[in-house]
DNA sequence: TAGTGGTAATTGGTCAGACCAATTGGAATG
DNA sequence: CATTCCAATTGGTCTGACCAATTACCACTA
């Protein structure tokens, strides 16, 4: 990873030590810094240092006075780089619009071939509480949601990252102004591609994906792609 | 980003100030640790988790007794995040080559429609190098390359993140024993994904991309994808 | 004069201890 | 039992010292 040094870095070595210490951890809770320095025979700056580059790796999160808490959200890294990439609000919901045009199809595709019973249940879950939400942001979450366990069920680990990371930025973006209208049009398209996916065909599931997603990019009036780049 | 307290950190604000330090400098040598604790009045320790920080996000590189270099490598955090999460090379492979086959030909689509005749000049020498090369190595750059070109030149930035990361991971892969069998191949299918773009024809581009991808993943051996998940 | 080797200065990596700021748990009070 | 307050705990910052890697400069040799 970092500082391609010959020899690992005693804040490497601590970083492999933390992770193998979290996983093996019954609690969500790690040790305290001071702890963690005894135990590896380090100075507190070294366990600093390697705690905070798992903080940023999405591993970790720390709070002061309260101590660290295991996590997993390997896509963060990812979504502080598009945020320092494309600050500005309107371009990176068009560009992130236009990914998830290319993707998410093809989650939707790899989905109907692949997706578990229990991954099955969780959409039809995942589809009622849309259905059944009364506010905007618990629409956008259920919204985003249903995206997510999409791209979980299409069994691709790396694109369920990125489709994480994509819902992230996107929920930022939602909660700044740009609102999405037409809450019946996505449940009704929700419904086509969840119903494409149980009956296990991957290309209607791709096409009806296809059509929500433009269907989304015209309620949040991003049709003028890029023309101005 | 991280730690999500309502003042910024000391260390928020010191990253932001080695940002913009950085933006402004005209060397591409950034001041040491101790000058930038002076000039900010903070502490080293302050100073050095600011640089650690900007860069695991790959916006420096630091080497001890040499100093801190800015680089612009935004898609570094998630080459390092797809390697937690997938660290089997085979699986990694099989579904960066399935993320791959979802957004590369949208790239080439949008590459045939927008590419500057700056970018088209880029992407010609780039075929060139790869129809010119003798080893290896040279190929994979080459090869990827162009793909990262095309990424580029389909004006997404986010899109072209993604590329560049994918394109670090594969060359890790294929420098770690898979080996790119045809270079042939590869070069008239670039041809004609190349043709395609200089003749603004996006669909042909798209299709062309895929067939490419397609044969590659055929040329990995990649054929069974995620089929015992 | 050019090339090589050695050394000192510089710069990042680590250590230790002190103190400050935020959180949490326990005790006291109503 | 619920609420408030305070002390202990835990992370954030500071300081200064020392260690490890790199680089620049100087001296020597061919």
């Amino acid at each position: 990873m970092p500082a391609t040094a010959q020899s690992p870095s005693l804040v490497d070595t601590v970083s492999r030590r933390i992770i193998t210490l979290a996983r093996n951890h019954t609690s969500d809770r790690l040790p305290t810094e001071r702890d963690m320095a005894a135990r590896f025979g380090v100075s507190r700056s070294v366990v600093r240092e390697a705690a905070k580059r798992l903080e940023l790796q999405g591993l970790l999160e720390i709070r002061q006075g309260s101590g660290m808490k295991i996590v997993d959200k390997l896509h963060k890294p990812l979504s502080s780089a598009v945020h320092l990439l494309v600050p500005d609000e309107k371009k990176r919901l068009v560009q992130l619009t236009e990914v998830r045009l290319a993707l998410e199809p093809e989650n939707a595709r790899h989905a109907a071939e692949r997706a578990t019973a229990t991954e099955l249940r969780k959409l039809k879950a995942a589809h009622d509480r849309l259905k059944n939400c009364q506010d905007f942001e618990t629409q956008v979450l259920a919204d985003m949601e249903f995206h997510c366990l999409i791209a979980e069920a299409s069994g691709n680990k790396i694109g369920a990252l990125l489709m994480q990371s994509l819902s992230d930025l996107l929920q930022t973006s939602l909660s700044h102004g740009y609102r999405l209208v037409t809450k019946d049009q996505a449940v009704e398209d929700h419904a086509r591609i969840l119903d494409a996916i149980l009956l296990r065909r991957a290309d209607e599931a791709a096409t009806a994906m296809k059509t929500h997603l433009l269907h989304a990019r015209d309620d949040l009036g991003l049709k003028k792609t890029l023309s101005n780049r």
